[in-house]
DNA sequence: CGAACGTTTGAGATGACTCAAGCGTTGTGG
DNA sequence: CCACAACGCTTGAGTCATCTCAAACGTTCG
């Protein structure tokens, strides 16, 4: 089903049967779209939100003189917009990073969800605030990570959420992104990702060739990227949860 | 009433005399802490959600070493860590800046509200996904702008966020921060941050001293920090909104 | 075959950091 | 009431991480 991967494995707030089986009604369409295009405006008045089944798509932020910011990556499962829900209005771009494969909720829909199904309306709350965990763990990287520690930790991130998607068995992965899309993640130019992606190599950490990650040490990645996989709510994340990172206090 | 900055001004979700009544009503109890107090911290289970009346709270992510990154700042009528009631497990601290008076809302009755009021339901989830649109300023602000332009457009968003809580007049406003505080905000030094306010003061832009902010130049500084404030969702800002921000496209 | 794109490398510039010291104000205990 | 500690702010000097500019290479695709 077209729904199958949203929310899986998340604590405590997978669908039921019943309330799986409402969201793949709300569905009023599905299409594929190429790479590279714009979804969704800044500005823009959504009356729909978009479940990304395949492929890879980003939000993002232009600034003024043309850099930009991408401030989420979304996976297969992910609801990308439904923010746009009770937002409506969008404060950022919404794009497709490789060809998608995408399922149209319109906000009609979901009006009789929040009627009548709480419980689901809190799933889909939940969802959303799933988001903006991964916006806070964005700022820590951006905030007071250096260059090597930004981008490894945005692959652990990746990592464990394909995981959960299915689509990493831990150790490698395809990503789909150019080395300028890593460096408009991690707030740094692409000649300097390049840098960094050679220095991960050579300390044998992980490598990235043709959007292709492979992870050689997930630990010392994430002890260098001081990756902690909690933020992502996620059941049974083994592969990063290091034994000493919680025990701050 | 407690309640009363909540939702204030926000674009089409301003609370209805009953549903504002109701929020009113789910307070279980009123306190005050002093400054620089922990609330709750990263991992812990909430059972309640804090409602800010008077003084600044913060978010924040700590580091291996110690080194803090903010993820929020909240103002009066913030609804502080409401994204709790979804999540119930926090991913960060949350903490007291200044002197607080706060309202407690036990999840129960949040509960209460979510079965029977879907139209106030979904007027919370739209402060949560509030909280997330200043996120992905914050994460533009990190990734894209330089040491004076990241305080330069914190000092703009605060400035129109107190506005719109009625407690700046867009010329100056008390924040109770200390330089460090704008470091672990705008992931810079002390050291750097005072230079850059040395800078922003011998430019003409604005002064901070004491905690206390005044803007000289309001255009100027806006345009220094390439803010626009649409993604605060408030009806009637007009002192940064600049004419030729939005025209890009 | 040539254009477009992504990647790689080098050299030099620069913005922010680190370390260190000194200053002013506030609060507190002898 | 004074001395001193604590804290926040300020400044300087030197270092380093990242950026800028520039060039070249490999692959893909038309």
């Amino acid at each position: 089903m077209l729904t199958d991967r949203f929310l899986r494995d998340r604590r405590g707030v997978s669908l039921e049967a019943g309330e799986r089986a409402r969201l793949e009604a709300s569905i009023s369409e599905t299409k594929t779209v190429d790479a590279r295009r714009i979804i969704a405006r800044a500005g823009d008045w959504l009356a729909q939100s978009t479940l990304l089944v395949e492929g890879i798509m980003s939000r993002y932020l232009d600034d003024r003189n043309g850099l930009r910011q991408l401030v989420a990556i979304h996976l297969p499962g992910d609801f990308v917009d439904l923010h746009a829900y009770p937002l409506k209005r969008l404060d950022h771009d919404v794009g497709t990073m490789t060809q998608v494969s995408i399922a149209i909720v319109p906000h009609v829909a979901l009006d009789a969800i929040t009627e009548e199904m709480p419980a689901l309306t809190r799933k889909l709350w939940f969802a959303t605030l799933l988001d903006a965990a991964i916006h806070r763990a964005w700022l820590f990287r951006l905030g007071r990570l250096d260059a090597v520690g930004r981008v490894a930790h945005f692959f652990c991130e990746t990592d464990v959420r394909l995981q959960s998607a299915g689509l990493s068995d831990g150790r490698q992965f395809n990503l789909g992104l150019t080395q300028a899309d890593v460096a408009e993640i991690c707030g740094l130019t692409t000649v300097h990702v390049n840098r960094v992606v050679r220095h991960l190599r050579e300390e044998g950490l992980c490598t990235f060739r043709n959007g292709k990650v492979e992870i050689l040490d997930p630990a010392k990645l994430a002890r260098r990227g001081q990756f902690d996989p909690s933020y992502l709510y996620i059941d049974n994340s083994k592969t990063f949860t290091s034994q000493d990172q919680r025990l701050r206090r």
